[in-house]
DNA sequence: AATAACTTTCTTTTT
DNA sequence: GAAAGTTATT
């Protein structure tokens, strides 16, 4: 469980400087340019670094150097990094460094961490009480659900999560409901236009902010109240950044007028690790520093200390092929090393048992402990078939991500009942579990009394404490009413008990646990232990500090991810991840699995020069997990949607050096490079033209013309040629075509079987569209 | 209102 | 193949 770090001001909390290390034993074992960066304290500073540089390892020592120097105080040194996990392990080697006394009072956290504490106890000035609610994207969507109905916005036509992607990117790039009605260019930007503000509206209300409003709310706060900025310049005088390639433009803004009195900002990235962008992360945030900060001194960080000069030679020729980086060669002093090795498997199946083998062989062979091993796909999907070869070889593993603890069903229903006793004007809790377990308030008891609310003027709950002025009656009423009176009654209580106590009570009455006891299932026993584990690490929280509430636990809670929870990081076991979760990390044998053209690069991000970018910065990233063995994998068909499909080898494949790869033949690498060409220069935001593109490259069979495995002497391999419907003209991706009305235009993919068979079009004079087959009649041109 | 049985859609990646 | 949404049945 999380710390709470303590936020102080009060420079007496700090300890005095002595017993401070000298300074030099912390830059002592430093080469010359991490020095420079730990030496260079006041400013803005830049420093550019490869993977594998010790860039985290640097911005530590520099906190320490600034420690031990006594030009910092703790408290006035802020630290934030890209996980929580990562601040944490930052705090610990701080302290190692300066010891424990000199270290107290620092923050560190991520961006939405440690403003979730500010806005806690600043909060007021933007009407909310410190007891708001974080809601997640699940929590934003059952507002949104609830929204689109009152609307009458077809959910079938237009997705919540489509509108949540939306309302999140305005509010990302800071546009106001207000303003957003005005840019509405498509018709669902228009729905999005309808519900942003309702949203907003519902979030405020509900005493409840999202995580884009954890970065939000603090621009807002210190743009409407230029005194709390003041006291966070003063008190934060050096502030430092991590990973920050990968920060959005809300956290650009906090940096930028945190550090706007004294300058004193020290960012560490590196722009060819950046994988965010669909999440706002802002690649310019890295390019451009230079230029916001005129003075700024930049530092490279090029010498590796992780990989073979093998390793690192493929992952230089990955990023090669990508345009606008900042200038960067790395180099290493390591061993050559071994070649990387490209392994093609038949099946998803083969793919993992062919994993598992290299495993025990390298584990027996070399001695490697399990530890040392990691597996890395693109999708959490594609961890099963891993999953399921290691257990079948007794191999221990740890998986990392997938469904995470905290975004269980189980776990947020119980969240959402001890969110609502702190909070009970939160809308998203209330709705959740009013009627779980069952207690007889259906639907449309709960739009009753929503419209009732909304008449009024109510929150949800007031409605609710309001319930004898409605006109709800009989049998519904009375069990809303004994609803009410539960989450009263235990909220009450929560100044006088322990908070896990009265937990326990609430979920107890509430029926949770008796729900799961009435299943009997192996599932249900595994949710109810996960309920458990829940209200231990509350137990936990609360006795640990001082200020530890019930409150806190839940603000803290919903911040978490899979990879801060984990703390077994000793045990000796194999690591499974997605390539996203792998930032940061190292380990002496690394597998990247599944390169596999449609699943990385996914089929999507292959028509959007921007997207393949960074899915081959993804590449990258993976590449360079590996300190001494590198393996790539694909297979030729995979179990993807429900059937096999047939697949052909990633695109990256046949870009990078092939010189360091050998195939389990012990050969070279054979490249077709011409399967792709494109031009190499496509200007941002343009589709990319495949002229030249195999007809064949994708196999996503259409027209419902599956053929049965057997008959007619067909292999395997066969069943999944089938890539046209004969009526269809052979529409494939990346064949030309014409259209009456649009005129000519290339193929960029293809979905849906049969009469619902769609594909999608660039037209040169239209752009792209979206054609139902069956009407489009297009004609195949050459 | 609740359940069971059916159908549809869908998968990126996540603070 | 799973999750979410829909329909039918009590």
């Amino acid at each position: 469980m999380m710390r709470q770090f303590a936020l102080s001001f009060d420079p007496e909390s700090s300890s005095s400087p002595a017993g401070l290390p000298e300074p030099e034993s912390i830059v002592a074992g430093l080469n010359e340019a991490q020095q420079q960066a730990v030496t260079a304290l006041e400013g803005p500073v830049l420093i550019v670094a490869g993977p594998g540089s010790g860039k985290t390892r640097t911005l530590t020592h520099r906190i320490a150097y600034l420690l031990a120097t006594g030009r910092a105080k703790p408290y006035q040194v802020l630290a934030l990094t890209f996980t929580n996990k990562a601040a944490r392990e930052m705090q610990e080697r701080i302290r190692h460094l300066v010891g424990p006394q000199a270290a107290r009072g620092i923050t560190m956290g991520t961006f939405h961490s440690v403003f979730a504490r500010i806005l806690r106890i600043e909060g007021e000035a933007l009407g909310y009480s410190r007891d708001f609610s974080i809601y997640d994207s699940d929590d934003s969507e059952r507002i949104l659900r609830s929204l689109m109905e009152r609307f009458r916005i077809d959910s079938k036509q237009f997705s919540v999560r489509a509108l949540r992607g939306l309302i999140s990117s305005a509010k990302n790039a800071m546009v106001s409901p207000h303003d957003y009605g005005r840019m509405v260019a498509s018709p669902i930007q228009e729905k999005a236009a309808l519900v942003y503000p309702a949203y907003e509206e519902t979030l405020s209300r509900s005493n409840a902010m999202d995580f884009d409003d954890l970065l939000l709310k603090p621009i807002a706060l210190f743009q409407g109240h230029p005194e709390v900025l003041k006291k966070y310049q003063q008190k934060w005088q050096f502030l430092h950044i991590d990973e920050y390639q990968d920060t959005n433009h809300a956290q650009y803004t906090i940096a930028k007028m945190l550090a706007a009195a004294h300058r004193n900002l020290c960012v560490v990235g590196d722009d060819a690790q950046s994988i965010y962008a669909f999440r706002g992360a802002d690649i310019a945030n890295i390019l451009s520093f230079q230029r916001d900060y005129k003075d700024a001194k930049t530092i490279r960080l090029e010498q590796n200390y992780r990989s073979t000069q093998k390793i690192l030679a493929l992952a230089e020729s990955i990023i090669k092929q990508n345009r606008d980086q900042l200038e960067k060669h790395l180099w290493t002093d390591n061993t050559e090393g071994n070649f990387v090795l490209l392994m093609e498997a038949l099946s998803e199946k083969d793919e993992a048992q062919k994993i598992e083998r290299t495993i025990r062989e390298l584990q027996t062979r070399a001695g490697h402990p399990y530890r040392d091993f990691a597996v890395l796909y693109r999708t959490n999907a594609q961890s099963r078939s891993i999953e399921d070869a290691l257990r079948r070889a007794s191999i221990p593993y740890r998986l990392i991500g997938g469904v995470s603890f905290y975004s269980r069903k189980e776990i947020k229903d119980a969240l959402a009942y001890l969110r609502l006793m702190v909070n009970p004007h939160d809308a998203a809790s209330l709705r959740r579990v009013i009627n779980y377990p069952t207690r007889g308030i259906g639907d449309k008891t709960v739009e009753m009394l929503a419209l009732f609310a909304r008449e009024r003027g109510y929150t949800l709950w007031q409605a609710l404490d309001h319930l004898d002025e409605s006109e709800l009656a009989g049998r519904a009423s009375g069990s809303v009413q004994k609803f009410h009176f539960l989450i009263n009654q235990h909220a009450a209580q929560l100044a006088t008990r322990p908070a896990d106590e009265v937990a326990r009570d609430l979920l107890q009455e509430a029926g949770l646990f008796s729900a799961f006891k009435q299943e009997q299932t192996l599932e249900s026993q595994a949710r109810w232990e996960n309920v458990q584990e829940l209200l231990n690490a509350l137990a936990e929280h609360v006795q640990a500090a001082e200020g530890n509430d019930l409150s806190t636990f839940l603000q803290e809670v919903t911040l978490l991810t899979d990879a801060d929870r984990a703390d077994d990081g000793e045990v000796n076991r194999v690591t499974l991840m997605t390539l996203h979760a792998s930032k940061g990390l190292e380990f002496p044998a690394v597998f990247v699995t599944g390169m596999e053209e449609g699943l990385f690069p996914l089929a999507k991000a292959a028509q959007d020069p921007r997207e393949l970018e960074e899915e081959r910065r993804l590449f990258y990233v993976g590449v360079t997990r590996a300190q001494e063995h590198l393996f790539l994998t694909h297979a030729r068909t995979r179990f993807r949607y429900g059937q096999h499909e047939s697949s052909l080898r990633s695109r990256f494949l046949d870009e990078v050096d092939t010189s360091v790869i050998r195939t389990e033949s012990g050969r070279a690498l054979e490249q077709k490079s011409d399967r792709f060409t494109m031009q190499p220069a496509a200007p941002a935001g343009r589709t990319i033209t495949y002229d030249g593109v195999d007809p064949h490259y994708y196999r996503t069979p259409v027209g419902g013309a599956r053929k049965g495995g057997s008959g007619r002497g067909g292999r395997d391999d066969d069943d999944n040629r089938v890539v046209y419907d004969e009526g269809e003209a052979q529409i494939v991706p990346g064949v030309a075509v014409e259209h009456q009305q649009f005129g000519r235009g290339k193929v960029l993919a293809l979905e849906g079987r049969g009469d619902m068979a769609k594909a999608t079009v660039f037209f040169h004079d239209h752009g792209q569209k979206k054609l139902v087959l069956k009407f489009a009649r297009l004609r195949r041109l050459g």
